[in-house]
DNA sequence: CAGGGCGATGTCAACGCTGACGGACTCGGG
DNA sequence: CCCGAGTCCGTCAGCGTTGACATCGCCCTG
C-alpha cells in the first residue's frame, strides 16, 4: 500500500538500495552529500520503512500485548491508559485484547492465537488455570498480572503480582491510627484463597488483629463485583441495617466512589463521620468530593514496571515479583 | 523466535512447503490423509504461522490502529473496548494510541509515524487542521470520528460524523414531551462553530424553538470539560443560584452522571423533579439508580460502522458518513 | 487408445529489508 | 612505488510465506 520502498529512492537517486538503507538506520559509511540526496529523495517520495519487512529480517517487532478483561471497567480503562502512555514514551505500540473472563480467549491469548507476533504478552488472567500454563506451547514472553495464576510452570513467564495483603493492611492500619474501630470491609468475595478479594480482606484482618480489634461479621460486606454500583448498594444495605460504622477499606476504588455517593446522598460527612479508604489508586480519586485515600501501587506504577520487565527479558526477570505499595493521602481519610 | 517454519514442518512429514500452507490456509487441493499427517505435525511441532512474511506476502495485517485522546476517559474506553470486542469478533487486532489531544502526536500518527504497517487508522482528533490533512503524505486509510475534522481534503480520508443536532434536538423534544419547560442544558463550550459542544447546543436551542420556548441563559451551563466532577458542579452552581428547572439535558453522560450525583444528594427527586438526559449511551448508563435516558449512537454502534466502512474501503466509502440517532428511554426521563 | 479434465503436489520467485562481505578509491608512510 | 588503513558504496542472500504456474498420474469420454 505504502508503495514507495527503498528501491524506489535508491533509483531516483541514483545509488543501491543498501545505502539508502544506510542512511535511514545510520549503519556503514555514506558520505555527507549522498546522505542529502538520499534524505531529500526521502521526502520528495514520501518514503516510510516497512515495518513487516523490517520485522522478518530481525526478530523484533516492537509490538505488545496487551489483555485485560474488560476495557468499561474504569481500573483496566487506566491500565490502559499508562501502557500505552508509557509505550509510546519508550517507543513501542501496545495492541489490546478483551478476554470477558473467558478461559478460551484467556487460552488463546497465551498461544498468540491470532495475535500478530509480538515481544511480549501482558495478561490480567481470570478464568486461565495451572493446567492452562502448563500446557502452554508458544514461547512469547508472558507477563501475568495479579492473583490468579500464581502458579508458575513455564520457564517464560513472569509473574508481576500486587501487594494485596500488605497495602490492606497498611490502609486499615491508616484508619485504626485516626482513631476508627467500625471499620467495614467492601468487597469480600466467595473466591478462591488467592483471589484480589480474599488477600485483602486478609490484610484487612491482620491490621485489626494487630490493633486488637474483632472482626464484626456485620461488617463484612459482600459484593459480585467491584463496581460503583455494588459500593452504593453495600452501604445502602449497611444504613438501612443501622450497622454502627466509622470507616469504610473498599477493596477497590470504584467500590469507594460507589460508596461516597451513597453516604453523600444520606448525608454523612466524609471524613468526619466515615472515613473511607479504596484500593487500586485509579485518577478519578483525584476529582471525587471529597477526594479518595486510596492504596497503591497505581497503573503508572505498575506499567513502568512492566516494561522494565520486558527491556530485560533476556536476562534475569523470570519468577514473581511483587511491587510496594504506597499509601496516597488525600481527603476522604 | 517463534522458530518453527512451514518448512520445517514440510521436512518431518515428508511434503513440500507449499502444501502445508495449503493445510493452513485451506487453499489449493490437499488430500485427506496429507492434510491429517501435516495437521499432525504442525500440533506436534506447536508451528504458528508468521505474520510478518505474511504480510510482506500480501498488503494486508489484520491490524486497525485506533487513536484517541485519552482512554481515561469513560466515553473512549468504552469505544476502545467496543473496537476491541468487534475486532476480535471479525478477526482483526486493534492497536491503540492516546493522542492526549497533541496536534504534533495526532500529526504523527496520520502519517503512521512510529506505527506498524497497519490496514487503516481511526482517529477521534481534537487538535488536527485542515492544513495537517492536506500535508498529510500517508496513503493509509483514514478513519476520522468526530465533528472535529469536518473538512476533507485527502482522497483517502473517511469521516463519520455523529449526528449531534439531531439527536440532541431529540433528547430535547423527548424531555418537552413530557411538559418540561425549564430545560437546562449542561455542557456549553466556547469552542468553534463545528465542535461538539456548539452542535448539540444548536439541537437544544433547535427544539425548543419548535414548541416555542425562551432560551433562559440561566439554563445554558458552562463547563470545562465533559467530566462527572463538572456536571456535579454546574447542579450545584445552578442549584445554589435557585434557579428554577425541571429538566437537565447533558450533553454526555459523564456530565449526567455527575448531574444525577449532585440531584441525589439534595434530595431532588428524578424523574419526579428534574428529569435528565444524557449523550452517547455508554454502558454505565444502565447502572445507575436511576438509569439514564440517554441519546445515541452507542459505542457498539459506531465500532460496527467504522469496521463496515473498513472493510469496504476498496470501493465506495470516502466521503462524510453521518449515522443515524437514536433514543435510549430509561428511567431518569 | 488418444485426448481432455481433474486431483494432488511441487517449483519458483517475490514481498522489502538488512547483515555479511567484497570491491574500489584515497591518502600517507615507509 | 608499494602497501595498509580508512572511506564509501555495492552485491548477494535470505528472513517465512504464498501466488502463478508447472508437473504428474489418474479416470473418463469418444
Amino acid at each position: 500500500m505504502a508503495g514507495v520502498t527503498l528501491r524506489d529512492v535508491a533509483l531516483t537517486v541514483g545509488v543501491s538500495a543498501k545505502t539508502v538503507s544506510n542512511v535511514v538506520n545510520g549503519t556503514g559509511w555514506v558520505s555527507d552529500e549522498v546522505r542529502d540526496r538520499v534524505k531529500e529523495a526521502i521526502r520528495e517520495l514520501g518514503y516510510r520503512p516497512n515495518f513487516a519487512a523490517r520485522q522478518l529480517r530481525h526478530g523484533r517487532t516492537g509490538l505488545l500485548a496487551l489483555a485485560v478483561p474488560d476495557l468499561r471497567e474504569p481500573y483496566f480503562a487506566e491500565l490502559a491508559a499508562s501502557f500505552v502512555g508509557t509505550a509510546q514514551k519508550r517507543g513501542r505500540t501496545v495492541l489490546i485484547n478483551q478476554t470477558g473472563a473467558d478461559r478460551d480467549i484467556e487460552r488463546a491469548l497465551i498461544e498468540g492465537e491470532g495475535l500478530p507476533s509480538i515481544d511480549a504478552l501482558v495478561l490480567s488472567p481470570l478464568a486461565l488455570t495451572a493446567e492452562d500454563l502448563g500446557a502452554r506451547r508458544s514461547r512469547t514472553p508472558l507477563v501475568l498480572l495479579g492473583e490468579q495464576a500464581a502458579v508458575l510452570l513455564d520457564e517464560s513467564i513472569v509473574h508481576l503480582g500486587m501487594p494485596n495483603v500488605t497495602a490492606s493492611r497498611a490502609a486499615v492500619e491508616h484508619l485504626i491510627a485516626q482513631g476508627r474501630r467500625r471499620i467495614a470491609a467492601i468487597g469480600i468475595q466467595n473466591s478462591g484463597p488467592n483471589a484480589s478479594s480474599s488477600l485483602r480482606a486478609l490484610g484487612y484482618r491482620e491490621a485489626l488483629a494487630g490493633a486488637g480489634i474483632a472482626v464484626d461479621p456485620a461488617l463484612l460486606r459482600e459484593v459480585v463485583h467491584f463496581s460503583r454500583a455494588e459500593g452504593t448498594r453495600s452501604v445502602e444495605e449497611m444504613l438501612g441495617a443501622r450497622v454502627e460504622v466509622d470507616a469504610l477499606f473498599c477493596f477497590n476504588d470504584s467500590l469507594a466512589f460507589g460508596a461516597l455517593h451513597a453516604l453523600a446522598v444520606n448525608g454523612i460527612r466524609v471524613p468526619e463521620d466515615v472515613a473511607v479508604v479504596g484500593f487500586d489508586d485509579i485518577d478519578e480519586g483525584r476529582y471525587t468530593v471529597p477526594t479518595l485515600t486510596t492504596v497503591g501501587p497505581g497503573p503508572e506504577v505498575i506499567a513502568d514496571h512492566v516494561f522494565d520487565l520486558i527491556d530485560r527479558l533476556e536476562e534475569q526477570p523470570i519468577g514473581r515479583h511483587v511491587l510496594p505499595h504506597e499509601l496516597v493521602i488525600r481527603e476522604s481519610a
